[in-house]
DNA sequence: AGGTTTTCTCTTGGTCCAAT
DNA sequence: ATTGGACCAAGAGAAAACCT
């Protein structure tokens, strides 16, 4: 990604490589002081910026926002540890940073799908099953469209036929109930209808054969897990549809987002005592 | 008892534009 | 390349009621 001044224009290398040292250092703040207080100002001293400045060249890194990439990790890190500890939800709400059990209930609800509790029971019920499986189950439950307005294509990621869940989300990170998704096995073509007036941006998913489930939601082994991204929402355009969109699987980096929603978990085990099957109907 | 939902208020963040 | 002001939107926190 070539990345601008705001004036538009290329950066130098050494600003580039500045800004990325800068943007890694508040990431690095954000990952080991989750539980203390992060706001926009303190993230810009940590990585040396003033924070109107931080705010831009964070944005333009990461394609997220401060807020939202610490928010992100919080919801990501109260995963983990709902998934690998005993504390109580309370203890996993103050432990991430939240001082509100109800904003960190209703934060997490909103972008993983379920609520803290029922998220536990569901992960403790298919912990070490391999997420390879799930996705599968997801896949023979999703009927491909009739009328595909987008075409994705996917290849690279862990080879040897490996499942990927492909997204159409808000943003650039995988959270909320995504407005279409498919499984497609690698390399290979998914495709997918945009609802109308709506920008959706592809993501693409992919794990080692080798994960579990616990592992996969808790999502904190970089090395197995391999992630795609389009470069923007795509906007229809009646008179050049369908769209083809490209999505290369690589390694997610330390500057990637967490992955927050856990639908291919929800949409597979449909009709399980543990899922809302409102939840599990969700139309895509 | 612990967890979830809802509602309201206030703070902070996000964005646009202009200046240095 | 960097900074700052202004305005608006989104998010956080608190409290109470309800649910499991």
């Amino acid at each position: 990604m070539e990345l601008t001044s705001t004036a538009g224009r290329p950066v130098t290398e050494r600003t580039a490589d500045m800004w990325s040292q800068a943007v890694l250092r508040s990431i690095g703040t954000m990952r080991e002081h989750l539980g203390d207080d992060l706001s926009l100002r303190t993230l810009a001293q940590a990585a040396w910026l003033s924070p109107f400045h931080f705010h831009r060249v964070f944005h333009r890194l990461t394609d997220s926002t401060p807020a939202r990439f610490l928010a992100a990790w919080r919801i990501a890190e109260a995963k983990r540890l709902l998934a690998y500890s005993d504390d109580s939800v309370t203890d996993v709400c103050m432990h991430v940073g939240y001082a509100s059990l109800g904003t960190f209930t209703s934060q997490f609800t909103r972008v993983v799908g379920v609520p803290p509790g029922r998220f536990r029971r569901l992960v403790q019920a298919y912990a070490d099953v391999p997420f390879h499986d799930i996705v599968e189950r997801l896949g023979a439950a999703l009927a491909p469209p009739e009328h595909p307005e987008v075409t994705v294509s996917v290849d690279g990621g862990p080879g040897d036929g490996a499942l990927a869940v492909i997204g159409l989300f808000d943003g650039a990170i995988p959270q909320r109930r995504p407005a279409g998704c498919a499984v497609v096995r690698t390399p290979g073509t998914a495709g997918l209808v945009i609802p109308p007036d709506t920008a959706c941006q592809p993501l693409a998913m992919c794990f080692e054969r080798s994960v579990t489930v616990r592992e996969a939601v808790a999502a904190t082994d970089l090395d197995r897990c391999y992630v795609a991204a389009a470069p923007g929402p795509i906007l229809l355009d009646d008179a050049t549809s369908p769209v083809t969109v490209e999505l290369p699987l690589r390694r997610r980096r330390p500057t990637d987002p967490p992955i927050l929603l856990a639908l291919p978990l929800l949409m597979a085990v449909a009709g399980a005592d543990l899922v809302d099957t409102s939840l599990a109907a969700a139309d895509c």
